[in-house]
RNA sequence: UGGGAUGUCGCCAAGUCGGUAAGGCACCAGACUUUGACUCUGGCAUUCGUAGGUUCGAGUCCUGCCAUCCCAGCCA
């Protein structure tokens, strides 16, 4: 597996302990806002910032950024430290949640107001959209802008007794009306909201906005570098007024990176709220979803996405990654770890008629053959087996290399088999394939030494154990599902054929019980594994097999 | 139009004090092969958004221009 290379993050890191800003210990967070489910790009900010607290040897906090009532939810707080537990982020430097730290934030909002630096605004959410003056075009003070002290104070305390309704007041950092970074134009640092909160009941009507709670947050906790994602860099300057006007030594710094976006999928928590509410999937763990609930469904390991997350790196670039670079480093790590086993897909029989009828072999099936130790498991052979039906062809295509009549072709583990004849339904699809073997052949190797082109897998039909299969596409069928045509909504781009139950697949012994609700594949490199309770993200089994697309494409 | 940021191969992404373009994904070719997969080998940027400038020498420094993204929530 590869490993970080450097970063802008690990370079500032790296001056900030030579010039002994941190004490020689570094402290990072991952501050989820608890409304919704951690989803792929949420693992790369866990990543980066986990990874970056391992690297030095420092801590790492979960803090739930709960300090808006309306969007939180508990069920959101406990998938948020499931998924992250099983990402193996462990927040080792503790679990916070940002409302635990009311009580101070409205004790330094009252130190803030004491200096002269905050005041209660009367100004409604219109009049303040007015005075803050355009992009272009500077703001102008409010009228509440100088009140005494003695008033501000009065009037907070108020505001926290509940004198006030909804929207009445905020309370707002004395800044700069006239800054180019509109951030600074005297930002509201508290408003006003009458309603229950998820963890902290109806102890508060007052809450402080993010780019006053977060500095706070992060100053309090310890935490020395305070990686976000690019959109906050222009908040930057006022989370550095906060903490220096609060006073804060050691001030927590924070840095931005780039967020993780990716091809034909939808990474917005809005998208991915409105998919689920709307009944496009099953739910937020939908193995269509890019959340880590629904990738874990899907066979994703973390070590996977933990190793995707670390060759993608880190910089401020807008980019778009390549799913299938996903699925590249899920596979890699299957290929090497997941225990193989045989599944005909989409089941027809082949009879082999000069086997002798009631015989039964067994096979020796290897394990995994990337493994060293050469494990294997009996698989049984019997006169008649399902083979995929991609593996017969009447009329077989330039370069076809499997079954058609006379065509000699390898069963894997088992016998040479050559193709005699095959049988339609009324409806002219092939239901069964005939051949004979050649019993000189056993092991899959004969005494001549004659090669054979092709090699495919089958399951004994009287020991096949059936099982249902859930194939999984792309959820959308654009590289970028949220730019959507005028008139058209995301959902329209959704991809019809995103999930396909195959109800008949057979499976070789051993595989009972399995019940294959999700299954994860990967078609297209020729594996899929099973997730049941033989199937583990430790020790994911699978099938290899060969998809039409790609052999077909190949032969053409 | 103000501010902030970013532009290195189809996609990510390294590029130290300026010294003559890492790596991965994808793709292509070949070898190997009890699955056409896997594995292995080889090929994939005379060029770094663009136009100039400084220099013996620039992706790296300077200037202009172009493109893209973010910001006008009492969301985070």
């Amino acid at each position: 597996m590869d490993t970080v290379s450097s970063n802008f993050i690990y370079e500032q890191v790296d001056r900030d302990l030579a010039e002994g800003r941190c004490e020689n210990t570094i402290h990072t967070r991952f501050p989820p806002e608890p409304n919704g489910y951690l989803h792929i790009g949420s693992a790369k900010a866990i990543w980066i910032s986990a990874g970056t607290a391992k690297k030095y040897g420092g801590k790492f906090n979960l803090r739930y950024d709960d300090t808006n009532p309306v969007k939180e939810e508990d069920e959101f707080v406990r998938s948020i430290e499931e998924d992250l537990r099983w990402l193996g982020a462990v927040p080792d430097g503790g679990i916070f949640y940002g409302s635990d730290y009311f009580e101070k934030c409205y004790d330094f909002a009252v130190e803030l107001i004491k200096k002269g630096k905050a005041f209660v605004c009367d100004l409604s959410a219109d009049e303040m959209r007015e005075y803050r003056g355009t992009l272009t075009t500077p703001g102008k003070n409010s009228p509440y802008r100088d009140r005494s002290v003695e008033e501000n104070l009065d009037l907070f305390a108020r505001m926290r007794n509940g004198e006030f309704p909804d929207g009445s007041r905020t309370l707002r950092a004395k800044i700069d009306m006239s800054s180019p970074n509109i951030n600074m134009r005297d930002p509201a640092i508290y408003r006003i909201l009458h309603m229950n909160h998820h963890r902290q009941g109806n102890k508060w009507c007052i809450y402080p906005l993010y780019d006053y709670a977060h500095p706070i947050q992060d100053a309090l906790e310890g935490i020395t570098h305070s990686l976000c994602s690019i959109e906050f860099e222009d908040h930057r300057p006022l989370y550095d007024w906060v903490v220096r006007e609060l006073g804060f030594e050691k001030p927590p710094r924070q840095m931005e990176f780039s967020r993780l976006n990716m091809t034909y999928t939808v990474m917005s928590k809005r998208y991915l709220r409105a998919l689920v509410e709307g009944g496009h999937v099953d739910g937020w763990d939908d193995p269509r979803m890019p959340t880590l609930s629904g990738l874990r469904r899907r066979g994703y390991t973390p070590e996977a996405i933990r190793n995707f997350c670390d060759r993608i790196g880190i910089s401020k670039t807008y980019s778009v990654v390549d799913y299938a670079f996903l699925e590249h480093c899920i596979r890699e790590e299957l290929n090497l770890k997941a225990e193989r086993k045989m599944v005909v897909l989409r089941p027809i029989k082949l009879v082999i008629d000069n086997y002798p009828e009631d015989q039964v072999e067994y096979f020796d099936a290897e394990n995994n053959p990337m493994a060293e130790d050469g494990a294997t498991h009996k698989v049984p052979f019997s006169k008649e087996l399902y083979i995929e039906a991609e593996d017969f062809m009447i009329e077989p295509i330039k370069g076809y290399r499997r079954l058609f009549i006379g065509n000699e072709v390898r069963l894997k583990y088992a016998y040479y088999v050559t193709c005699t004849g095959y049988k339609c339904d009324d409806e002219g699809n092939v239901i069964e394939v005939h051949a004979d073997y050649d019993p000189e052949s056993r092991g899959g190797g004969t005494p001549d030494g004659r090669k054979v082109r092709g090699t495919i897998h089958w399951v004994s039909a009287k020991h096949a154990v059936d099982a249902e299969v859930r194939l999984y596409d792309n959820l959308f069928n654009t590289p970028d599902p949220s730019d959507v045509p005028e008139g058209k909504t995301f959902t329209d781009n959704l991809n019809p054929a995103s999930l396909e139950i195959i109800e008949n697949a057979k499976c070789e012994p051993g595989l009972e019980n399995a019940k294959f609700p999700e299954s994860f594949q990967f078609l297209r490199a020729g594996y899929f594994c099973v997730d049941n309770k033989l199937s583990t993200p430790e020790k994911p089994v699978f099938n290899r097999t060969v998809s039409l697309k790609d052999s077909f494409a190949k032969a053409k």
